[in-house]
DNA sequence: TTCGCAACTTACCGGGCGTTCAGTAATCTT
DNA sequence: AAGATTACTGAACGCCCGGTAAGTTGCGAA
C-alpha cells in the first residue's frame, strides 16, 4: 500500500526532455493523479498520495499544477473536449437522423473506452466547486445535443414512441455511461465489440433476435 | 447555504416521542445525512455541514450515532436490505426464468424508487473503508444472483444469445442503476411506469415496436 | 419538591489537509 | 567558468476535520 506505483517512473519524460534529470512531465502527472481519484475518489485523494503514487514528494507536484483543483480541471477539461468533438464530425451534423445517432453513440463508446479514467472522474462529479460546475454544464450540454438526435430519430419513425423521449435518452445515456464502472482494457472484450454490443442492445433490446 | 433544512424541523419526533422536548430520532437523522451525502459526497460531507443542516451541534449528532461511519453503515444496510428482500420474495426464486427476471427487475426499480437516497450512497461507494467494501461484497453477490437468472433465461431461449452475457448483465443493471442520477420521485412518471418502461427498453429495444 | 435521565451545548483536542516558501542540486546557455 | 533555469526537497503554516469531555437544560416520575 505503500511506495510509488511502477508505472510512475516509466511514465517520466525518460531521455527525450531537454532535461537529463530525467524529470516528469504534466501529461504523467495527471494520468497517475486521476486514476488515483477513481481509486479514491477525489476528495478522498490527497496531495500526499498522489506525491507518494508519482515516487516526489507533496512540494514536487505543485511545481507542474497550480493545485488540487487545477488538476482536476484539466482532466475534466481533456475528457469533455475528446466527448465535445465527436459532435463536430461530419457524420454527426448531416445524414438520416438514426444514422447520426448510431455515430454519435459509438463515438461515445469510442471516447469512454479511450479516455476511460478520464471520463470516469467526469461522471462521478457531484458539483462541489465551481470547476465542478462547469465541467457538469459542459456536461449536460452535450447530453441535450444527443437527446435533441434521440427526438429527431424518433419524429422520423426509427425509435419507438411508446416510451418518453426523455426517459429513452436517459436509460441509453445510463446503459452507454455504467462501461466506466466495469470495462477493463486488455481483457476479452475489444472497444469495436463492445460498441457493437452497446448498438444492438439499445436498439434491438435483450429479447431474442428479431428479424430486424 | 446556510441554516437548517427546511425539513429538518419537521422531521423530528413530534408530540408522540417521549420526551416534550421535540427531540430526533434516528431515522430523521439518518434521512437528512444521506440527503447530504448524495448533495456532497460522502468524503466531502463534513459533521459540521450535518449539525448545520439539522439545526443542532455537531456533538449533538454524536449523541444519536457513534460517528460518521456508522451512519453510513446505517444507510447502505438499509438499502441492501430492501433490494435483497426483493431475491427472497417466491415470484423471484419459482417460475420460468424469464418471469423471474422480469419480476426482479421490476423490484429492484422498486426499491430503487422508494428508498432512493440511500441506494443512491450505495450505488456511489469506492470502497476506501471496511464499512464500504463490505457493502460493496453484498451488492455484488446481488448482481450475480441477477446475472445468474439471465443466464438462465439464456438457457431457456428467452434472451438473445449474440451478445456475451457478462456484457448483457452489465449494460442492464447500467440501464437500470442509473435512474437514481435522474428520477424526481413526485414527478409525472410514476415509478410503476418507470418500471414498465425499463422493462420494455431492456427486452424489446429502442427500435420501432416488433410484434412481440 | 426533588430526583433522574434523555437530550443536548460549549469548549476543546490531535491530526491531517492543501498549500507555501526558502533553499539546493543538476543541467543548459553564453 | 559564470549565470540562469529547471526541477525539485524539507520544513513549516493555518485551517478544518472527526471526535470527546464536561457541564446544562427540560421534563416525567416518585
Amino acid at each position: 500500500m505503500a511506495g510509488p506505483v511502477p508505472e510512475a517512473r516509466e511514465q517520466r519524460r525518460g531521455g527525450n526532455g531537454r532535461s537529463g534529470r530525467d524529470p516528469y512531465d504534466l501529461s504523467a502527472v495527471l494520468d497517475i493523479s486521476v486514476a488515483a481519484f477513481n481509486d479514491f475518489g477525489y476528495e478522498a485523494t490527497s496531495m500526499g498520495m498522489l506525491a507518494e503514487r508519482l515516487g516526489t514528494s507533496k512540494s514536487a507536484v505543485y511545481y507542474h499544477v497550480s493545485g488540487k483543483e487545477d488538476l482536476l480541471r484539466l482532466a475534466l477539461d481533456r475528457a469533455l473536449g475528446h466527448l465535445e468533438a465527436v459532435l463536430s464530425e461530419p457524420e454527426a451534423t448531416s445524414g438520416p437522423a438514426e444514422d447520426r445517432l448510431r455515430f454519435v453513440l459509438r463515438g461515445a463508446v469510442r471516447v469512454l473506452v479511450d479516455d476511460l479514467p478520464y471520463v470516469t472522474l467526469l461522471l462521478r462529479l457531484r458539483g462541489n466547486t465551481e470547476v465542478e460546475r462547469t465541467a457538469l454544464g459542459r456536461r449536460r450540454e452535450f447530453d441535450h445535443s444527443v437527446a435533441t438526435l434521440v427526438d429527431e430519430a424518433r419524429t422520423a419513425g426509427s425509435l419507438r414512441s411508446d416510451v418518453d423521449a426523455r426517459t429513452t435518452t436517459r436509460l441509453l445515456f445510463g446503459m452507454i455511461n455504467s462501461i466506466v464502472e466495469w470495462y477493463k482494457p486488455g481483457g476479452p472484450l475489444t472497444s469495436e465489440q463492445l460498441a457493437d454490443d452497446v448498438i444492438t442492445v439499445a436498439f434491438d433490446g435483450l429479447g431474442e433476435q428479431s428479424a430486424r
